[in-house]
This record gives C-alpha cells, structure tokens and sequence, in this order.
DNA sequence: TTGCTCCTCACGTCACGTGAGGTGGC
DNA sequence: TTGCTCCTCACGTCACGTGAGGTGGC
C-alpha cells in the first residue's frame, strides 16, 4: 500500500527542497504539516498528509510564477483560488520560457563561434546577449500574475 | 559611428540589469566602470566601455553557471581564465536545461489534463512534479562548476 | 542503548531594494 | 534655468543557511 504520510527528511527528499525550506514555510504558515507525532507533549515531528503535497506544488508554481511568499500565502487563502488555473499558467511560462532559450542558445552558440575564431565582437552583440539572459531570470509575464491576482480590490477586504 | 561609452542608466536599460546591480558590482569590484566624467573634483558618472561590457557578459553568464559574486571575481582574476570556456559551458547548461523544461512541460500538460477531468492524482505524481520544477532552478552541473573552479588549491595562491 | 532524524531558537548571509539628501551635464 | 540622470551613504528585505543545544522514535 502507498505511503499517506511523509516526515520532513522524507519530503525534502522527495522535492528537492531543503528541511530549511519547509520549516520556514510552516513558520510563516505557508504550508504547515496535517499531523505531528507524539501528540502528548513536546512538539512532534511533522507529518505531511497528501492533501499537504498537493499544496506544496501549487506554492512551488507560484514561486516560480514569481510571487513572494507572503502573496502565495493569501492567493492560496482566496475564495476564488482554483489549483488548475495554477498549474495552466505555470504551464504557459513554461512553454514560453522555453522560447526564450532557445534564442539565448542561438545567441551564445553564435558568440562562442565568433570568440573561437577570433572575430570581433561588437559592444552591442554582447549587450544584446545580457539582455536574453536577463530576461529569463525576470518574470516576464506581469500581464499573468495580474490576471492571478486581479479583483484583489473588487471583490476581497 | 557607434557608442563607445555607456553611462549607468543605459547600461541598465540595454542589459535589463538595475542601476542599483551595477553600482553593487562596482562596490564590491566586481565590475568597475573604466571611466568616469568630470575627473577633476567630486565623484563622477559612470563610464563603461566595450571592454566593461565584454566583462559584463561574463559576469552574467558564470552567475547563471551558479557562481557566487565573490567566487566570478576570483574566477575572473584567475591566470588560467578564459572567456570562451564561459561561454561554451553557459551554452551547454542552457541546452541541459532546455531538455529539463521539456520534461517539467509534459508533466504539467499531464497533471493539468488530470486535474480538468476531475482524476485522482496521486501524492506520488505531485512529488515527481515538485521534484522537476527544483531541478530547474537548482544549478544541477556542479561537476561542470568543478572543471572550472578546478586547480584553485594546485595553481592559485 | 545506539544512531539517525527530528525539534526549536536565533543569528548570519547574499544580492541587492529603497529611500534620503545632494550635485553634474545637455 | 529647468529637468533628467547621476552621485554617495546607509538601513531594510527576502528567503532561507547554519550552527547550537536538546529530545523522540524504530
């Protein structure tokens, strides 16, 4: 039978995150685990449920969607929150990401060919180069955070 | 004719770097401008010449390498530094990721597939899906990182 | 009983962000 | 002369990293 609970090591193993990691996040209630060990007395160890997973990869989208934790924190709280939405636009950054890096590969396999045969290079290839690496470090999708976390004035407090 | 200078806020506008990275690198000598205005009272602008820029590249690539700023500086003073290996091993992490974005994208398409018809998806696929969404920002070529910091203890200081 | 993993503080760190107050160049 | 861009401090921030010292479960 599968597994229904994972201790922090186990999970941290599992995602590629650190036990840091998870811990800052139960402390700033992110994602703080369904059970603990020991219930009696002393503080337990953690218990991540499934439903606790679940939650885990929609924060780790949203990390990568660009926002800050604290606004993970209250998007997740919202009652017109829906994981599919999540899981669609990080899919679209994705596929647009990808995009981008290919032209940073044709960029630097052009510039690696000029280095190597002792071409000049121009100021402006290299800034044009900077411009494609930096791009894909920027969230370059404002326009679908705002459509994420729009209404945030119309409808909540 | 071309430029052949930039002051600081162009430098930002054409790399999509900040004023305030720029002036960050110069306080800590990572990248100081080669020039300045008004040489003879007070503290100038920011000269950057095509040389600074060249450097600029360098210094961005080796940081998506996953190099800390201190460790670029290093690097970059090293006798044994050669441009074009930075740029031949930023090629080749941009393809690995590449492949690893193909990988995290069919994922994504299978797990918002799931979720739309209302399937059970399990804990085990949330964590394989967390597990590919950390490769991509952890930096998984350490090894390549190794070949380039190699010989610090032989050669160096 | 011995490890291994877990626990809670709590200070440190890295790469800047963000004003505060002021000066230089077209 | 008016803006716009630049300047130098210098404190703040975000997301954890990194021990310090101690306890729980197989």
């Amino acid at each position: 039978m599968p597994k229904d609970c994972w201790k922090v090591g186990e999970l941290a193993a599992r995602t590629g995150l650190t036990i840091r990691t998870l811990h800052h996040y139960d402390a700033i209630g992110l994602l703080s685990p369904s059970g603990r060990t020991g219930s009696m007395h002393a503080s337990g160890h953690r218990l991540y449920t499934a439903g606790d997973v679940a939650r885990l990869q929609q924060i780790v989208s949203l990390k990568q969607l660009g926002f800050a934790l604290e606004q993970i924190r209250d998007y997740l709280a919202r009652s017109d929150y829906d994981p599919r939405q999540v899981v669609r636009l990080h899919l679209a950054r994705i596929r647009g990401q990808a995009a981008e890096l290919k032209r940073l590969e044709d960029r630097l396999a052009a510039l690696s060919d000029a280095l190597d045969k002792a071409e000049v290079v121009s100021a402006d290839e290299f800034l044009t180069t900077i411009q494609e690496m930096t791009m894909i470090e920027k969230y370059y999708t404002p326009e679908q955070l705002a459509s994420l976390a729009k209404r945030r004035e119309e409808g909540g407090e």
